[in-house]
DNA sequence: CGGCCACTCCCATAAATATGGTATTGCCCC
DNA sequence: GGGGCAATACCATATTTATGGGAGTGGCCG
């Protein structure tokens, strides 16, 4: 069963040419090609595609607005970004907004297909360099530090409520027990990780 | 300038194979190979490679600990993961640790030698299963609630400070305004996101 | 121009949280 | 049977947050 891909990109030549390499081969089937993602979403329903091949600059709309939109009423479609600069911040935003992949238009025709076979296989594929800069937007939230494995099941408890928004009366109702007594489960919870509050507490918490 | 290699690997005959293979290139100079990772620190300080070849398993000292120890002490030395299986868990917790990367063991010479170029010129080469991984731990836009998009710029980054634990005061010298325009930003948040604790705004923020 | 909005700042009061104590109960273990 | 620890509970007090108000600036847009 061939992969089914549409592609959204408004250079033309560009869009010609990842047209003629998708088409050309057995394993893909084009099923559609577009200047802009005005109407992203009624050309997804229609032609129901496995992969969309998606430019992050396009007029009018953006590709990562597209990306929103998409990710949200097709969660199983897979977004591939393309873009020229390899710019931080957008790499991010579109992650967030639920890209699958991120390739650099300097790709070459051969990893293009690779990487369609790949999100279609449930992976991510994206180039070291962006990739590396994936992994430095979370430097800090590394292995979580031993203190938190010196609380009490109790304490990961009320943190845990905590961290879900509660406040200490709602803790307190939520494990039926008085106010005071998640008062001194927090005071130790703080001793324990060296803080002195809520959110400092579960901000440790999520890591 | 060739590149400056250390290899950590405790298979004897597989060592020998990538210190001949780093060894013969005139780009690469094997500076050191070891059997444990029990010295890293010191081996390195010593040594001064640019790139760390660390297999993930080894006795003694695991791998993912080693690598924890190197990027706090030498964040500029980029360490690339060698494993056997395609243990997604284990690589992704590498790279959280501050691997630049990972190779599966298989890989072919040629695309260890390309692999090492990738990481000295800023990469991160790692599999798109491992990619798909990491950026599953990105904030999902899934069941983001509409609200969220209500917040201003300003407010966003208030949000993000205290989501880090920062209390009012220190937001307020964070971004160099006084507490009294972050407690009306905080008003603001709350109206938009209908809360009214710092715990439940970071709580939404968060998903 | 005039209105809207983001951003800035201040005051006052009520409510919640933080910090420092003390104390009882039950459990496990040496 | 006594020591240690988790869990429960209370009091008093500072400090921080929450909520309600008012108010000035600058930018953008019709």
């Amino acid at each position: 069963m061939a992969i089914r891909v549409v592609i959204y990109e408004d250079n033309q030549p560009l869009r010609e040419a990842l047209s003629a390499l998708i088409g050309d081969e057995d394993d893909y089937t084009l099923v559609g090609a577009f200047g802009d993602c005005l109407h992203a979403n009624d050309q997804i329903y229609r032609l129901q595609p496995d992969v969309v091949l998606m430019d992050i600059d396009l007029p009018g709309r953006d590709g990562i607005q597209a990306v929103t939109g998409l990710h949200r009423e097709f969660p199983n479609v897979d977004v591939l970004m393309l873009t020229v600069f390899d710019d931080d911040d957008r790499v991010f935003r579109a992650l967030c907004a639920g890209a699958s992949g991120y390739l650099l238009k300097q790709t070459t025709p051969d990893q293009i297909l690779e990487a369609i076979q790949a999100v279609y296989a449930g992976g991510a594929p994206m180039t070291p360099s962006i990739a590396r800069k994936v992994i430095q937007t979370f430097p800090t939230r590394i292995g979580h530090s031993a203190d938190l494995d010196q609380l009490t099941a109790r304490e990961s408890q009320v943190l845990q409520f905590l961290a879900k928004g509660l406040s200490y009366k709602l803790v307190a109702s939520e494990l039926a027990i008085s106010v005071e007594t998640v008062r001194t489960h927090i005071k130790r919870i703080y001793e324990k990780l060296h803080v002195h509050s809520v959110t400092e507490a579960v901000a440790k918490y999520r890591g």
